[in-house]
DNA sequence: AAAACGGGGAC
DNA sequence: GTCCCAGTTTT
C-alpha cells in the first residue's frame, strides 16, 4: 500500500461526517475553511450553522452589514477574517456575479485567502491538483518522514507543499487533502498519539526512531504584552450607558467597548474614581463609583494578557447617545465584555 | 523574517 | 502554566 491509499482507505474509515463536507459548492466551503483558520473544528461548529442559516448565499452575505457580521462571529477571534470575509462576500456578488474564481491562483487574490484556503476550495470545489499544508500536514508528514524543518521558517511551506504535492493521487487530490487533515486531527495528534492503533506504526520514520514527541519542530516562541484595562460602564436616569467603536489598529477593530481607560498597571478606586471625575465630571454630576469585580478578570490572548476591570459609574441627567440594556446586545462585542454584559450587568 | 491577531480545549 | 488549533496580513 502507497501512503496516499493507506491514508484514504483510513479516513473513509474513520471520517467524522461535518456539514462542509459532501459538497461541491465553493460557498460554504469557503465558509468554513475562513472559520476554521486557527479554529477548532468543535469551536468553529456552531458558527457555520449560524452564518449558513443567516446568509444561505453569497448575496446574502454581501448584503449584510459588516455590524450584523461581526456580531454573528463574535466570540470566534480573530475579527479580520470576519471583516476580510464580508468584503470578499460584496467582492465576488457585485464584481463577479456572485461566482467564486475556479483555481487556485486566482482564490489567492481574494481577500482573508491564502495558501491554504486557496488549495483546500480549488481542491474541495475544482479537483484541482494542489496541496493543502496546514498544521496537520506539517505534522503527518515531519512524523512520517521524520523531517527536522522549523515549520516556522518560510521555506518549511514550499518543502511540504512539494513533497504532499508528489504523495497526492492526481485524479483524487480532494480526498488525499481532506484525508491527510483529519488524520492529523484524530490520529497524528500534537500531544501523545496512540501510535500503537496507527495504520502508519510500521512505516512511520519518527516512531521507528522514538522521536514523534519532538517533531514537527517549531522554534517560535512569543511574547506576550501585559496590558490593564478599566471599563467604565456608565448610567443614567434613564438607566442607559454608553458604549464605542473600537477603530485603532490593533485588537477587536470594529468592535463595541464601554469607555476605556488604560493604565500602565493595576489601578485602585482612588486613581480610577479621580480620572473618571476629570473624563465625566465637566458634563456631568458623578452619584457614585464602584467597582464591579473585586479583582481583574485576566482575558488571555495570543499575544496580550488583559486585566480588565469594570467599574460602574452612575451619574445624574441624561447622556447623549445613551442606549439601554436591550439595544446594548445588539453590537458585537469582545467575548470577555460580552460575558460581562450577560452576567454582571 | 517577525509580529500581530482571539478564544478555547487538552494536558 | 504550555501548546496549538483546516492561517493571513501587516510591518
Amino acid at each position: 500500500m502507497t501512503f496516499s491509499n493507506l491514508l484514504i482507505q483510513w479516513y473513509l474509515h474513520n471520517k467524522r461526517d461535518l456539514p462542509w463536507r459532501n459538497t461541491t459548492n465553493p460557498y460554504p466551503i469557503w465558509l468554513s475553511e475562513i472559520m476554521l483558520q486557527q479554529t477548532r473544528v468543535a469551536q468553529g461548529m456552531p458558527y457555520f450553522l449560524s452564518f449558513t442559516a443567516a446568509f444561505p448565499t453569497v448575496f446574502d452575505l454581501a448584503k449584510a452589514d459588516e455590524e450584523q457580521v461581526l456580531k454573528l462571529w463574535q466570540g470566534l477571534g480573530y475579527y479580520s477574517r470576519a471583516r476580510n470575509l464580508h468584503k470578499t462576500a460584496q467582492h465576488v456578488a457585485d464584481e463577479l456575479s456572485g461566482v467564486f474564481p475556479t483555481t487556485y491562483k486566482d482564490l489567492l487574490q481574494l481577500k482573508g485567502i491564502g495558501e491554504y484556503t486557496a488549495a483546500a476550495i480549488a481542491s474541495f470545489s475544482y479537483n484541482e491538483v494542489v496541496p493543502v499544508v496546514d498544521g496537520n500536514v506539517f505534522r503527518v508528514l515531519s512524523r512520517y518522514f521524520d523531517i527536522e524543518t522549523d515549520i516556522v521558517a518560510a521555506s518549511a511551506k514550499k518543502e511540504f507543499a512539494a513533497l504532499a504535492f508528489e504523495l497526492m493521487p492526481k485524479d483524487n487530490p480532494a480526498i488525499f487533502n481532506q484525508a491527510i487533515m483529519e488524520f492529523g486531527a484524530l490520529q497524528c495528534v500534537p500531544k501523545s498519539p496512540n501510535c500503537s492503533i496507527c495504520v502508519f506504526n510500521g512505516s512511520c520514520v519518527a516512531l521507528q526512531k522514538n522521536k514523534v514527541d519532538q517533531l514537527p519542530v517549531k522554534s517560535k516562541k512569543l511574547k506576550v504584552r501585559n496590558r490593564f484595562f478599566n471599563y467604565l460602564v456608565l448610567n443614567d436616569e434613564n438607566n442607559n450607558t454608553i458604549i464605542q467603536k473600537r477603530t485603532d489598529k490593533g485588537i477587536w477593530h470594529n468592535l463595541y467597548e464601554f469607555p476605556l481607560i488604560e493604565t500602565e498597571k493595576e489601578e485602585e478606586f482612588s486613581f480610577i474614581s479621580t480620572q473618571i471625575q476629570k473624563d465625566f465630571g465637566v458634563n456631568h454630576e458623578i452619584i457614585s463609583v464602584a467597582e464591579c469585580n473585586g479583582k481583574s478578570i485576566i482575558h488571555k490572548l495570543s499575544h496580550q494578557h488583559l486585566y480588565i476591570k469594570f467599574w460602574k459609574v452612575n451619574i445624574n441627567g441624561v447622556l447623549k447617545k445613551g442606549i439601554n440594556n436591550v439595544d446594548l446586545k445588539t453590537f458585537p462585542f469582545p467575548i470577555v465584555i460580552h460575558n460581562f454584559i450577560e452576567k454582571d450587568l
